[in-house]
DNA sequence: TCTGGGGTCCTAGGACCC
DNA sequence: TCTGGGGTCCTAGGACCC
């Protein structure tokens, strides 16, 4: 999708149209671009830019917050449409999917009629612009989308992929980022056509299995890394994450506490939600110089459970956190996942079982009444750790639920 | 420039086991 | 006395993507 945030915003409002607009947030806030129009790349605005730079940039743009719900919303639609097309569709992100067009002639024709078909059908049905690439490799078509960019189709033929990547930047290579970058310049490789014409054996030793995927893939080739599987749905995650910058950095005990808290109240929900269990948890702290560590615990058995979490986040912070300096950001990450709790705990005495009920309802109340409407205390506050801690199955339950503080 | 938040994949070293 | 080889699991960090 073109500018897919930018140009779902304008739906909403239509008098952002054939502005500058930035998506992310205040100007004078923390924060980096999700996304820029057109309009705004004109004055270097671009993703990932910090949104200060954005406005010393471009101080006449309008800044708007993101909605991950909208895009959310539209990324589905855009499904849909794309269903039609063919029964392998893999969204790679939420504005992004391949298609395995293979044996769909019959029914759409050729592919790029089928593609122009398609793009005329999302400008009708989503009025939203999109970019096409047709090509033998996901690789190639994800660089020919690129190419065709904006509202465009490119369809390489088969046969002239080396010939189509030849002239392209290294940089283009979906994996190949500032640092690799930079390694293959040293070398003295700047082109694509620079890297399709070195031995195997050379990238290799350079680079290792990297370097052995990358020659492959300057011959168009969809090698190693994250091209090397069938188009199709995506399985279970593979990690489950919440990370919060602290508007200020701050070193306060009861601030960090409860920001652990409710991060990992916000990553064991989405663990019930896909009906995972989670065998290892990351601490993750970033201090005001922007050095960074995450600390990980391996749960006896793994856990969806808040409390769990919350127990072992708050031990980790306790046994690396250097109190002299501020901190900029936490994160909760849980990953390793199972599909139940493997052996129960003798020692549980239906602990757990007695939780999850709670939880249970505590998603259902978050359903109903938004996800601000039940939280456990240790949210709010730094002092639940006793009343937790003697009598679990007591909390939920007994103590009423009280309205939680938006933001901090 | 003063650097978000959600992910994936890879590397490398150490503990531990047979 | 001067230390193999293979495997798995765990931890920490980093590049990269949208």
């Amino acid at each position: 999708m073109d500018a897919f945030f930018v140009s779902v915003e304008e739906l909403f409002d239509p008098s952002l149209k054939g502005k500058a607009v930035v998506v992310g947030g205040k100007p004078d806030e923390r924060g980096v671009v999700s996304a820029a129009s057109y309009e705004a790349r004109k004055f270097g605005v671009h993703s990932a830019l910090p949104l200060r730079t954005a406005y010393k940039l471009c101080p006449h743009a309008i800044f708007v917050e993101g909605h991950p719900e909208r895009y959310r919303d539209y990324s589905g639609r855009v499904y849909e449409i794309l269903r039609r097309f063919s029964p392998l569709v893999e969204m790679a992100s939420v504005d992004e999917a391949y298609l395995d067009m293979s044996g769909t002639e019959r029914l759409h024709g050729p592919t790029l009629r089928a593609a122009h078909t398609l793009h005329e059908m999302m400008k009708a049905e989503t009025q939203l612009n999109c970019s096409i690439g047709i090509a033998t490799s996901r690789l190639v078509a994800k660089i020919a989308s690129d190419q065709a960019k904006p509202n465009g189709i490119l369809h390489v033929l088969p046969g002239v992929e080396s010939r189509f990547l030849a002239p392209l930047e290294v940089r283009r290579i979906p994996g190949v980022g500032k640092v690799m970058e930079k390694n293959l310049h040293e070398v003295g490789i700047r082109l694509i056509g620079d890297l399709a014409i070195l031995e195997e054996k050379t990238l290799e030793a350079r680079f290792g299995k990297w370097g052995l995927a990358l020659a492959g893939k300057a011959q168009g080739l969809d090698s190693g890394g994250w091209f090397d599987s069938e188009i199709g749905e995506r399985g279970d995650p593979k990690s489950i994450s919440h990370e919060h910058t602290f508007g200020v950095d701050t070193k306060d005990c009861g601030q960090l506490e409860a920001t652990l808290a409710h991060l990992s109240e916000k990553v064991a929900r989405r663990l019930r939600e896909h009906h995972l269990f989670a065998r290892t948890m990351h601490l993750k702290l970033r201090y005001s110089d922007f050095t960074t560590i995450t600390r990980a615990h391996t749960f006896s058995s793994p856990t969806q459970l808040d409390i769990d979490l919350i127990e072992h986040t708050r031990k980790l912070l306790n046994d690396n956190w250097d109190p002299r300096r501020t901190i900029r950001l936490l994160g909760v990450n849980t990953s390793s996942f199972e599909h139940d709790q493997g052996q129960l705990d003798l020692m549980d005495g239906g602990r757990t079982e007695r939780w999850r009920k709670a939880l249970e309802a505590a998603d259902a109340l978050r359903d109903r009444f938004g996800e601000s409407a039940v939280a456990l205390g240790s949210g709010m506050r730094g002092r639940y750790k006793e009343r937790v801690q003697d009598n679990p199955a007591a909390l939920p339950g007994k103590e009423p639920a009280k309205p939680k503080k938006t933001g901090q």
